[in-house]
Order: C-alpha cells, then structure tokens, then sequence
DNA sequence: ATAGGCACCTGGTGGC
DNA sequence: TGCCACCAGGTGCCTA
C-alpha cells in the first residue's frame, strides 16, 4: 500500500538492515514480476556489498558495490518482510517471491529479508549507479515535494497553462512525485481545493504546497513512529489511515465543517473523496 | 503536448 | 453457501 510515506518509512527500516551487508543469498521463486527480473541477476547480486539506501519517488534504491543500483519498486500490494534475528518469524507465503540473506558487516550474523507481492505490480530492476538518473523509470521524473524546490514559485509555474483537474495534476509523477491517490484527496481537503477545479485557476499555491508537504511529513512521522513494530513477527507497518479525513470517508460527516456528508467521485479512472462544503467547486 | 483508457495481477467485499 | 461483479495504495504505454 506504499505512497511516498510508506516507501520512505520502508526505506528507514532497510537502512540499518542492509548498509554495508554483504549479500550472500538471493532466491526468487518466479522469473518475474510486474516485469521480467533483470538477466543474472540473482549472480549479480550474490557477493556484492551494499554501500547505500535511498528512496527516490516510490523507488527504493540500494546503491552496490559492483557499481550497480537496485531499483525496487513496491506496486500496489508489495510488503518487505525484515524477519528478526530473534523469536518468532511471520509464517511464509506463496506471495513471498523474493528472499535475501545478508551477512551482518560486523560479524557472522545472518539476517533475512522477503519481498511479498500479491498482485506482482512491484518490480526490481538493475541499472548503474552512474547512469541513475538516465533510467527509463527514474529519468522523466518531477521534484520530491519534500525538497526545498517544490516551491510556490515552481508550483504557480508548472500549473498556469495545465488546464487539468488539479488532483490529477499533482498526482503526476512528472511534477511532483509521490503523491497518490490517498495523499492526493488529504491535501486537497486541507488546501479547501476542490480536486476538479481545473490547475491553471488555482489560486492559493503556496497553501496547497505546504498542504502537500505537511500531509506526507505527517505520514512518514506517523509510519515512523510505528516503525519499531516493523520487525516484530506480525510485520505490521504503521499506516495513517487514522488520520485521514477523506479517503475512504464517502458518506461520513466531514470532520471539519460537521455539516456536510463527505462525497466520492471519479478522476482519471480513480476514486476522489472530498467535503463538497469545505472544498469548493471552481 | 496532453488526456484518457488499458494493461499488468490477486484478493477482499458486498449483492443476489 | 456460492457465485459474480466490482474495487483496491501504481505507472508505463498506447491511442485519440
């Protein structure tokens, strides 16, 4: 279920885990995913040292001592599965399709990871490190909205000739990336825009800016604050579904305005939720 | 250039 | 209980 925050909170729990680990196993169990798991890559990986994790987007990126980057992205559905060094471990799965065994820097200890996919939307990728930025999945991508550059300035720029429903818009990886479907509607309703209103008309762009910012930051301290639960047998992540206000919410009373019964819609094939009383049509 | 729709998959849910 | 339609957090690619 991985917008930015939960790859992010995912990207902070593997850290620890894999800087500077030797990897000593790979199994997969299918020759793929979303996408054909690269040529070799089971031998590539095997004996390399991980030297750095990144989150770029939805892409967590493990930086290798052959000069290579994984490129791991979690689809719709992926889970990784940091199995304790101690205790009980969650059971296996016939959706457990990836299995890393990393031996600890400092000692003989073996640790183990899964990647577990239903829906197989995720996929790995092998690209070099140097030529990161070049690669198909990475080069046509937008700012980091929690960068310093995704800025009103940028903002009012980039929508004054987008004639598109905002909500699209900022769901647009070639703008700003990160922001999905859920993160998309929680911003929206704190900014009071209403996801139809057509970009180029928006008016406040530095509220909506910081709406966007404040609603990721918030998630990730959220899933941060639960991450600790991350390694315990039942794997459980921390979610911010506690804190939504909108998604999902189709026929509650909004929680702002208490008047209003909050309403769900269709954009670009995906549902929207919003307050029709707190987010004003254009 | 841009917007919309489809595709890739499985599993859960709600209606009949 | 069983079956079926529909929906789900992403995103690359194709078409108009």
């Amino acid at each position: 279920m991985p917008e930015l925050p939960e790859v992010e909170t995912v990207t902070r729990a593997l850290t620890p885990v894999l800087k500077g680990a030797l990897i000593q196993g790979v199994s997969l169990n299918r020759p793929n995913l979303r996408f054909p798991f690269p040529v070799d890559f089971k031998a590539h990986l095997e004996g390399t040292t991980v030297l750095d994790v990144r989150r770029r987007a939805k892409y967590i990126c493990i930086d290798l001592s052959s000069d290579m980057t994984l490129l791991w992205h979690l689809g719709m559905s992926g889970r990784v599965i940091i199995d304790p060094l101690t205790g009980e471990k969650e059971p296996p799965s016939h959706h457990d399709h990836v299995h890393f065994t990393l031996q600890n820097p400092s000692g003989k200890t073996q640790q183990h990871i899964r990647y577990r996919d239903p829906r197989r939307f995720g996929f790995m990728d092998l690209v070099p490190t140097l030529g990161f930025q070049r690669s198909k999945f990475i080069q046509h991508l937008g700012l980091e909205p929690l960068t310093d550059d995704f800025n009103e300035a940028y903002l009012t720029q980039v929508l004054k000739t987008k004639s598109a429903p905002i909500k699209n818009v900022i769901m647009d990886a070639k703008i700003v990336v990160g922001v999905g479907n859920i993160y998309a509607s929680e911003s929206l309703f704190r900014a009071g825009t209403h996801p139809a209103t057509p970009a180029k008309l928006i008016k406040n762009h530095d509220l909506l800016i910081q709406c966007i910012k404040d609603v990721l930051e918030a998630a990730i301290l959220s899933g941060g604050s639960t991450l600790r639960d991350h390694v315990r047998p039942d794997g459980n992540l921390g979610y911010f579904q506690h804190h939504f206000f909108v998604y999902g919410k189709d026929g509650d009373l909004c929680e702002k305005c208490k008047k209003a019964p909050i309403k769900k819609m269709t954009q670009a094939g995906r549902s929207t939720f919003y307050c029709p009383r707190c987010q004003k049509a254009p």
